[in-house]
DNA sequence: ATTGAGAGTTGTATAACGCAACCTTGACGG
DNA sequence: CCGTCAAGGTTGCGTTATACAACTCTCAAT
């Protein structure tokens, strides 16, 4: 009964944590899919964001992105007004109710973070968190290099 | 500029890490999807499970999983049979072929895994392994007494 | 002026999913 | 015994998210 290896550890929890995820979608995004979800994240953090950025950003199609766009707008969460400096794009701002939607959704899924962290001591939260940031980012990393540089 | 709570950090990562794994599925899974390598995953691991399990197991709809298995059986993955204990039961198998399939995945997986953490020093991959472990851990248990503990 | 590329929309097909109706089997109580 | 009912599984059907392709519109470069 010696130790498993450290990768296959962390491989495993990769795939519960998948697992896990597409359970409780719904649950963690409330009103929202994860797209849009993410679309809405997405343009609140950046300055005049465009379509095309969200669709490069996730990998999915322009259509898909308009569509979604075209929803959010609708339910008046996201705001679409022609871009005066360049007519063929459009300007993207997420309106008050939307941020008070994402607001609400992050404030949901902290608290139940913080649920779970409820009996760790601070010290290891702080380096899960550390080293979480680091991970993901090589993940990152790595993937998007498989992109540009196709030496597979 | 003082540091950020460390559970906004962990939370950032989540969406990040799931923004990723969406994006990159296809080419995690390969010719399988999410859904269609957790079945085959699962019944790997369990000894005799039932599509009841399953469905249970993953949140998934009866019809959904009977349709994945349908398929699976149909690619010759995975095999599906009486059971002569309990008639209206049936037994799943991993065929030999399915759990050739289910290996090359994995070494994948785990290939891509390991170039990610190529930089990191090894005491830094186990403390991580163990932190993540527990996590997911924690993640599953908050969400499913969730379920079970419906004083929301 | 012409051409070409980029941003976005819309039509269409597909795949995954949930719900509901259904069939079969076995367990349990008259 | 026999009827009722729950559980495992399948199938029909509608919904939704998605990709792909064809299109329009605008701008930039020659």
């Amino acid at each position: 009964m010696d130790a498993p290896d450290p990768i296959d550890v962390i491989h495993d929890q990769i795939i519960r944590f998948s697992r896990n995820a597409r359970m409780w979608q719904h649950e963690m995004y409330g009103e929202l899919s994860f797209v849009a979800y993410a679309v809405l994240t997405f343009v609140a953090a950046s300055e005049c964001a465009h379509a095309a950025d969200l669709a490069a950003a996730y990998g999915l199609d322009k259509s898909t992105v308009s569509r979604q766009i075209g929803e959010l707008v609708g339910r008046e969460l996201l705001e679409r007004s022609p871009d005066p400096r360049h007519a063929r794009m459009q300007r993207l701002e997420v309106t008050t109710q939307g941020k008070r939607v994402l607001r609400a959704i992050r404030r949901r899924q902290r608290r139940g973070l913080a649920e779970s962290l409820a009996g760790w001591p601070p010290e290891d939260i702080e380096t899960f968190s550390t080293l979480f940031a680091r991970f993901v980012y090589h993940l990152d990393a790595a993937t998007h290099e498989a992109t540009t540089n196709p030496t597979h």
